[in-house]
DNA sequence: CCAAGACATTGATGCTCGTCTATCTCTCTG
DNA sequence: CAGAGAGATAGACGAGCATCAATGTCTTGG
């Protein structure tokens, strides 16, 4: 497997750091592109094909509003008997989506005890945050 | 309706700029917040109904490489007929697809004479990468 | 050990989506 | 004006998805 466009692991340190967006440096001939953003250079479609998923697991309104409660939430955790009165969905519903989010690597779960708490991965959305937001150059 | 999250027009000015992400002003009491990310405070379910549809239209393996092919390309602009060469794809299938980036916002269409020249919307990918990954406060 | 509660899994259902073939509309050329 | 070519539209079909009710699996308290 060539190397991720994203990173999803928050004890990787990423190629691309967040705010370092407007000085990335020159691509180097014959290397691959790390984080090489949508604008510059075209995606191959392996590329796309691994993105994708991610973007398809953010596209849908509830789990938006998932990852928000969880990413914003005080000690960057939420418990899932939170989040599932937050919604005006069924218990399966909000299980479901989680584990959506999970599977796609922008959420970990942690379960202590009775409870259930999921993390956001924000290198993984700060990755996917660069892929389609950096300028063309 | 309520001030978008998402700049979909170059014209417009953005209240976040590119680059801007770590210098965000804080936020005014009583006002709301333009483009707050996934990451500070929630995103409300119609904020959420809103931004769900432009991640949908960029969830496709085929639609990802589109608008890089688009967002890439010298002058900023492609034409219909480079795109189609450029997948393995019915003719319709690619028509469908830009379409769909279209509807969303994420592409400007321009049809000079016989051709079809498809620009991207860099402003709206600039809003959504922000809104995606920004990291928490 | 048993009952209760938190969360996950299963299976069903109706809707959406990606793709195709066939056809249509528009624009230029001769 | 007729034909050709670029691109869009229509309709069909199979796969995938969001949701729910019902049920299963852990974990804790008594």
């Amino acid at each position: 497997m060539s190397k991720s466009l994203i990173v999803l692991d928050d004890q990787t340190s990423l190629c691309c750091a967040p705010g370092a967006q407007l000085q990335l440096p020159s691509q180097q001939a014959g290397q691959p592109v790390c984080c090489a953003p949508l604008s510059r250079g075209q995606l191959t479609a392996s590329q796309a094909e691994e993105v994708a998923p991610l973007l398809k697991a953010l596209a849908d309104p509830v789990r938006l509003r998932l990852m928000s409660l969880v990413a914003s939430h005080p000690g960057g955790e939420a418990c899932v008997c939170d989040l599932n009165e937050a919604f005006d969905l069924s218990q399966p519903t909000i299980s479901h989506h989680l584990k959506v989010l999970k599977d796609a690597g922008l959420l970990d779960r942690d379960k202590r005890g009775v409870w259930v708490y999921y993390r956001a991965r924000t290198q993984a959305l700060a990755s996917l945050g660069l892929l389609i937001g950096s300028p063309p150059l």
